[in-house]
DNA sequence: TCAAAAGTGTTCTTGATACACCCATGC
DNA sequence: GCATGGGTGTATCAAGAACACTTTTGA
């Protein structure tokens, strides 16, 4: 059964901060978001430079504290947003850290999100202020503060996984896109090859990708059909026990 | 960037207790645990009732609050343990559930966990003290504290995906078991009829299940054969890119 | 000898895999 | 006219689904 004594008593301090008081050490608890994008067929995260300590210059993963009257998914949203200036992307929680040491200062738990960005309509740097952002690709990332290589390992596995049974994938793809986009993307994430007649045959199977008017006008060769997935579709057929694959 | 000043001061109060005070206020971190059972054919769930304001009386999932110098994984086992005697279970993280208003006390973030026992091989009701621990069948779970029919709800579709590909089955049936045991396992928790020859040719298909030289002797029919899960062969097939499935 | 669960194979259907050439365009 | 990526169909193979009767035991 829980015990639950927090003697709650604000005091001020220096005329400005409060001071909140609990009979029981508390941790800390953050947010991490490892945000995934597709930049020329390669998967890529972003990452920050610190600039304070602890590990500060080192990269890591955009985040911070959680506010005692935001929820856990709202945290990760605004320090996205404060951070690298992405809003309106596909947000999911992770799995949280909570070793004892992760952090060198004190006792800090963080959920760890990941973030699917449709890097084509976003702009392909931090768009906030002068924060130092950057993609770097899969195997390309440094050495990163704290417990975030772990991290983003567990990022990868789990987007690995999920990619394939859910229709996740199209979060890093513009709205429009062709099917040699979509097979490079899974391609790049799953890190094989697929056979183009068998992706396209099992893919338009489904009848989930809306053929578009439009074709892509670039490049000297034939120009591709577009198609943009069909969200509403896709939900109603799940309902129904559909089960997206692959 | 993260922003962390948090002023640590500990004071002593009523000559026994501490206060830990901090610039921020800060949610309280707790665990919950959904604790699976297979009873008789039948999925059950855990719950002990609350002897404590909020929900005094009401059924809720066991758990309790996470110490500053344990992870929160350590947090689980411990409360399982104080609070239902079950140890050395199957323990996974399943989720972190942090809406602002969830305890109406104060900020509680709490990391949901859940747990696969082997009933059989555990005493059926709580073994600690004379906490009130009872097993509920998943179709007569009572109202609960907190949001913690949301977290079965869950655990309860995260079982029913993960059972399908990775053999976490095993550990609610005892060391030994027959063939029908694990397919009722299946059918209970997939809640779904399973054909029996295809069901036997599929799983011995994997050839991770070893026959023992002992035979069921219950009831008034042919005994069956007794089979163990072969874990270390099955860590191994995994390494080599195996695949559990169904 | 009856009830109750254990055990066992084959056919059919479906989905997965493997594979090579023509098309439309810009330069 | 050539380089570039877009687009298409079939044959084979493997796995999943459907399906019914015999065996062994205790009472």
């Amino acid at each position: 059964m829980w015990e639950f004594k927090p003697k709650k008593s604000n005091s001020r301090k220096k005329g400005i901060t409060m001071a909140f008081s609990y009979e029981y050490p508390r941790a800390a608890l953050t947010v991490d978001c490892v945000v995934f994008g597709l930049d020329e067929g390669e998967l890529k995260i972003l990452l920050i430079q610190r600039g304070l300590a602890p590990f500060k210059g080192k990269w890591a993963l955009p985040g911070g504290f959680v506010r005692v009257e935001e929820t856990i998914a709202e945290a990760a949203r605004r320090e996205l947003a404060e951070e690298t200036g992405l809003e309106n992307v596909f947000l999911e929680q992770l799995f949280t850290f909570g070793t004892v040491d992760r952090d060198p200062r004190e006792r800090v738990v963080s959920v760890a999100y990941y973030a699917l960005v449709k890097l084509s309509e976003h702009p392909p740097t931090g768009a906030s202020d002068a924060s130092d952002a950057a993609w770097y690709s899969m195997d390309k990332i440094p050495a990163l503060a704290f417990d975030h290589s772990e991290i983003i390992a567990t990022a990868l596995t789990r987007l690995r996984g999920k990619v394939r049974y859910e229709p996740i994938g199209f979060e890093l793809l513009s709205e429009k896109f062709t099917l040699s986009q979509l097979q490079n993307l899974y391609e790049a994430v799953l890190q094989t090859d697929l056979d183009k007649r068998n992706f396209r045959k099992k893919i338009l199977g489904m009848k989930l990708l809306i053929p578009l008017k439009e074709r892509t006008r670039e490049g000297a060769h034939r120009p591709a059909q577009l198609f943009r997935f069909d969200a509403k579709r896709y939900s109603m057929l799940k309902k129904r026990g559909f089960n997206f694959e692959l």
